[in-house]
DNA sequence: TAACATAGTGGGTAGTTGTGGGTAATATTT
DNA sequence: AAATATTACCCACAACTACCCACTATGTTA
């Protein structure tokens, strides 16, 4: 089972439990790399998720926020947006991290939990609004959806 | 006889097992090249049936992927709707990988499976829905079929 | 034709994974 | 400093999966 280090694809069913914990799928942890100190950053999503990064992707996007200049105030509100809400987490033995009141309760999480994989971080999604965020994306732009396909072949 | 390494062509008729698992034909074995790690992402397909990528064709998809910034909306719908369905999956030495409950209920797969190479992925098949599938295409626009004879020299 | 090899199918077992909860260590508040 | 809450660590169990062995059918070789 050996894919590309620190990379996370495939959906994936939880339950958050009473302490606020979740488990991270186990093909997941696999895929992680040593130098990640079993440690992801969590943080909000742009969609109504959670998003976890492994601390070495984390550590690439700091990276680039780094190189963005404070002059501009899209730059600033940017960084700020990003930074504010992230936190890093350690994973017990059993493979579990535990979220904040605050993240849960942003991303609307109930005892049912999705998990996706998105290649470079993975969401953390309640069910129910993954399903609203499908149903609006139908919604989308049919010709940029086509275009973007076609750059990749599947 | 081997042809091109991680090249699929021709079609096989298998059966699942009870325990969700299904052979890959021993020719597709064979047509593997060693970087693979007997290891193949199986997918949902554009019809309704099961994607199978050797591992090394998966990863060009997920190269593609990983270059999409999540800051735009329509790329993060991609990269979800392309990943999310994703499992990487070994075969055991009897050259079978097992399919998730998920996949089996989207492809509506029976017990009698076809197996179809598509060059550099297989397809998963209910008989059935193959033939539904066929008689669909019948009535493609012989315009576009012409479009793309002139792309291809048969 | 007998002996052997390869391919496909079925099923048992041991180890892994997900989940709940108890206890100890740490931090926070009074 | 005591009381309380919060977090981290550990153990236990059920469900599932990966791994292994066995049997059959088909094809190949001597």
């Amino acid at each position: 089972m050996t894919l590309t280090k620190n990379t996370f694809i495939g959906e994936y069913s939880y339950s958050l439990d009473n302490k606020g914990r979740i488990n991270i799928p186990a093909k997941f942890r696999q895929s992680l790399s040593e130098d990640n100190n079993n440690t992801f950053v969590i943080s909000r999503g742009m969609d109504p998720c959670i998003y976890v990064y492994p601390l070495i992707q984390w550590k690439e996007i700091e990276e680039n926020l780094r190189r963005l200049s404070s002059l501009s105030s899209i730059n600033r509100t940017f960084i700020r947006n990003t930074a504010r809400y992230a936190t890093p987490s350690t994973y017990d033995k059993q493979g579990r991290i535990g979220l904040s009141p605050d993240l849960i309760k942003y991303s609307k999480l109930d005892k049912e939990v999705r998990i996706i994989g998105m290649v470079n971080k993975m969401e953390i999604w309640n069910p129910l609004q993954l399903i609203k965020t499908d149903k609006n994306n139908i919604n989308i732009d049919p010709q940029a959806y086509d275009d973007l396909a076609d750059k990749i072949t599947l």
